[in-house]
DNA sequence: AGAAGTACGCACCTTGAGGTAAGCTATCGC
DNA sequence: GCGATAGCTTACCTCAAGGTGCGTACTTCT
């Protein structure tokens, strides 16, 4: 989906911070507890480095996440959720419950 | 956004329900009351005529709307929400308000 | 000495959603 | 006959998200 214009809606801008492919589960793993750079890329298998820079960089300009580099060696990087995060967290949440029930809708049509 | 594993999460399932361009406004405008194809297409300035009958094509297949042909000349098509399409659009406002919160909490940021 | 771990940055490539333009069937108005 | 309208379909093109792979600075393990 492309994600250009503002849309009016405050739809747009929050998938505009949700949209990327690993943002909802990053965001889920970060409001259990703070984890680690590595330990993410341990989490989400199939995720590429550079992407998971990315997501995270743009998550926390969005202001979802904050990032902590400790100063020493080697080098320590903490993610964790800020209280944003959590309240969209919230809501990814209605929407999964929503997933959840769109999905036995449908076993319930094939099966007919 | 790429949309293809099933991810476990139910999420995944109401993205890929909802993930087009134009299915977050189609859904809002139908749920006011039921419409015609080329008077969708004046609604949404901008879409391909193309486009709107994916997301019409692929919102039927999902249930959200129904489509009712009427075996006139010149056709007429109607388009109208289900009550399956409304639960979404209730979904949708919930992650909507997000938006507009986090929206509002940008701007505070800039102004500091 | 060499390998491996940490947290990235950079260059290139693939993929698919969405855009563009044309055609198609049929009727009505001029 | 010519164009307009309605509701599509088909073929082709674009563009950015995401994937792949390599490089880096530093250290600790073996």
């Amino acid at each position: 989906m492309r994600r250009k214009e503002p849309d009016s809606c405050g739809f747009a801008a929050a998938l505009q911070a949700i949209g990327g492919k690993w943002k909802t589960s990053l965001l889920w793993e970060l409001h259990l507890r703070p984890y680690r750079f590595a330990e993410l890329r341990r989490l989400l298998p199939g995720v590429s480095e550079k992407v998971l820079t990315q997501q995270l960089r743009q998550m926390e300009a969005d202001g979802l996440i904050s990032r902590r580099v400790y100063d020493e060696v080697p080098p320590r990087v903490e993610y964790s959720i800020t209280p944003l995060g959590f309240s969209l967290n919230d809501a990814v949440t209605v929407m999964s419950a929503w997933g959840k029930h769109h999905e036995t809708w449908k076993s319930q049509r094939e099966a007919a």
